[in-house]
DNA sequence: GCCGAACCGTAACGTACGGTACGCTGCCGA
DNA sequence: TCGGCAGCGTACCGTACGTTACGGTTCGGC
C-alpha cells in the first residue's frame, strides 16, 4: 500500500528562488529525460552546485522535490456539484476524461513518469508513490464522489466505486499512456481527445447507467 | 508510426552459449534493473567481457538482443477459430484477456517495460519499439481475426476493429500496468485475474455484441 | 603434436558524474 | 563602514562503469 503518503506537504515553504530552480529542473527533464546531471540543473538555473546540495540533499532529493513541485502545480478545481442530471453528469464525466488525456499526453507528465518508472526499479520507489498518488489517485479521489453522486440520484447503478473507477479509467487511457511512455509517437489532437472523451464516457453509462433512471420504482 | 518494424529477425542464428548468455543477463534485468552493468553480466554468465562485446557491440547492443530474445520466446499459439458459437468466442476473449494480465504482471514483462520506458526518453528508442511491437501491437494482430470472426458471425457489432480492440485493451488493463511500473504492490492472484478477465470480457460483450444475434434481420 | 581460433578471467584506461571545497561578490543589519 | 553570510562559479576528488587490451586455456583440424 502506498496511497495514503506523501500528499500533504506540496509546496512547503519554497522561496521563489528555489521555485525558479526547479521549474528549471523541470524544463530540463522533460527536455533531456532521466540523464540529467547535477552540473546541467545549476547551469541552467544559473545556481551553484553546492547551492543545489544545501537545499536538496543529494540528487535524489532535487527530483523528489521537483515532482512534488509539479504535483504541487496541478490542484484542480473540485466539481461543482448543484444541480445534477444527467447532462451535467455526463458532461462532467466527459470533462475529467479530457482533462485526463491531456495530462497524461503531455511532454511533463510523460518525462516524470519515465523519471519516476525508471526509480521505481531502483529499489526506494518514493518518485512512483508521488507520481501514482498525485495521479491516478487523485483523479479517483475526485472522480469518485461524481459517481457517487450520480448513484445517489439514481444515473448511476454499480457496488463497488472502485470498480467503477477504474472501469472508466480504463475506458479513457486505453493504450495511451504505455504507448507514450515507450516512445510511439501518437499525436493526440485537441478534437481527437474530445471525442475519445465522448465515446468513454458513452461507453461507461452503457455501462454503469442506471436502467430505470432516476424515478424508477 | 514505429508498428512495423523488428518484427521479423527473432532469434536470427544464435548459439546455445548465445542465448545462454541472454537467458543470464534477462534474469539479471529482472533481479536488478536498468543498472545491471556489463561486468554484472560477464559474471553470471560466466563469459568474458571481451565475449560481451564482440557479440553485441556495446551494451546497447546486449539490453536490444536480451528484450528481442525474450519477445522471442513469448510467440504464442494462435487461436483455434473452428465452431465459432458464442461461447467459445467468449472463451476465447476471456483466455486473451487474463494472458495479457498475466503477461503485464509478470516479473519479466514489468522489468523489460521498465527498461524499455528508461530507454524510450534516451533519444533512440530501440527498446521501446520492439517492446510494443511484441507487446500490445502483437496482442491486436492476435486478437483482431478473433473480433472480426465474430462480427461476420453476426455476434459483435463494430466499424473498426482497431477501435474495437482498444476498448478492449483498456477494458482488460485499466490501471494495472502503470501503476506496476510505478511501484505500486499489486498482487495479482490468479483468481483475480480470472474474474478480471470475466468482467472485461462481459463489458466488451455489453459494449459491442450485437444485439439482434446472428440468425438477426 | 602443433596451430590458430574462440573464449575466459582480469587488469587497465578513460570518462562522466555525484558530491565537496574554496575563493569571490553582493547584500544586509549593526 | 564593516563583518557575516547567502549564493555563484569553478576547480577538484572519488568512484562507478563502459570499453579495450592482454595473457592463459581449451578445442577442433591437420
Amino acid at each position: 500500500m502506498l496511497h495514503a503518503v506523501t500528499e500533504i506537504d506540496t509546496s512547503e515553504a519554497l522561496t521563489e528562488r528555489q521555485k525558479d530552480v526547479l521549474d528549471a529542473a523541470l524544463r530540463l527533464l522533460v527536455e533531456e529525460g532521466d540523464q540529467l546531471t547535477m552540473t546541467a540543473v545549476a547551469r541552467r538555473a544559473s545556481c551553484s552546485k553546492e547551492t543545489l546540495y544545501k537545499w536538496f540533499g543529494d540528487r535524489d532529493g532535487l527530483l523528489t522535490a521537483t515532482v512534488q513541485w509539479q504535483a504541487s502545480k496541478v490542484r484542480v478545481v473540485p466539481v461543482d456539484r448543484k444541480g445534477l442530471d444527467l447532462a451535467s453528469l455526463t458532461a462532467s464525466l466527459e470533462r475529467f476524461a479530457s482533462d485526463w488525456l491531456t495530462v497524461i499526453s503531455s511532454d511533463t507528465s510523460i518525462a516524470l513518469n519515465r523519471v519516476a518508472v525508471g526509480h521505481a526499479s531502483s529499489g526506494k520507489d518514493d518518485l512512483g508513490a508521488i507520481v501514482l498518488e498525485n495521479g491516478r489517485f487523485a483523479l479517483a479521489r475526485r472522480l469518485k464522489p461524481v459517481l457517487e453522486a450520480g448513484r445517489q440520484a439514481g444515473f448511476l447503478e454499480f457496488s463497488d466505486a472502485e470498480t467503477a473507477f477504474r472501469t472508466f479509467f480504463g475506458l479513457v487511457a486505453r493504450d495511451v499512456q504505455i504507448r507514450l511512455l515507450l516512445g510511439d509517437r501518437l499525436e493526440l489532437t485537441d478534437a481527437a481527445i474530445g471525442g475519445d472523451a465522448v465515446r468513454a464516457t458513452q461507453q461507461f453509462l452503457a455501462l454503469y447507467g442506471a436502467k430505470t433512471g432516476p424515478q424508477g420504482p
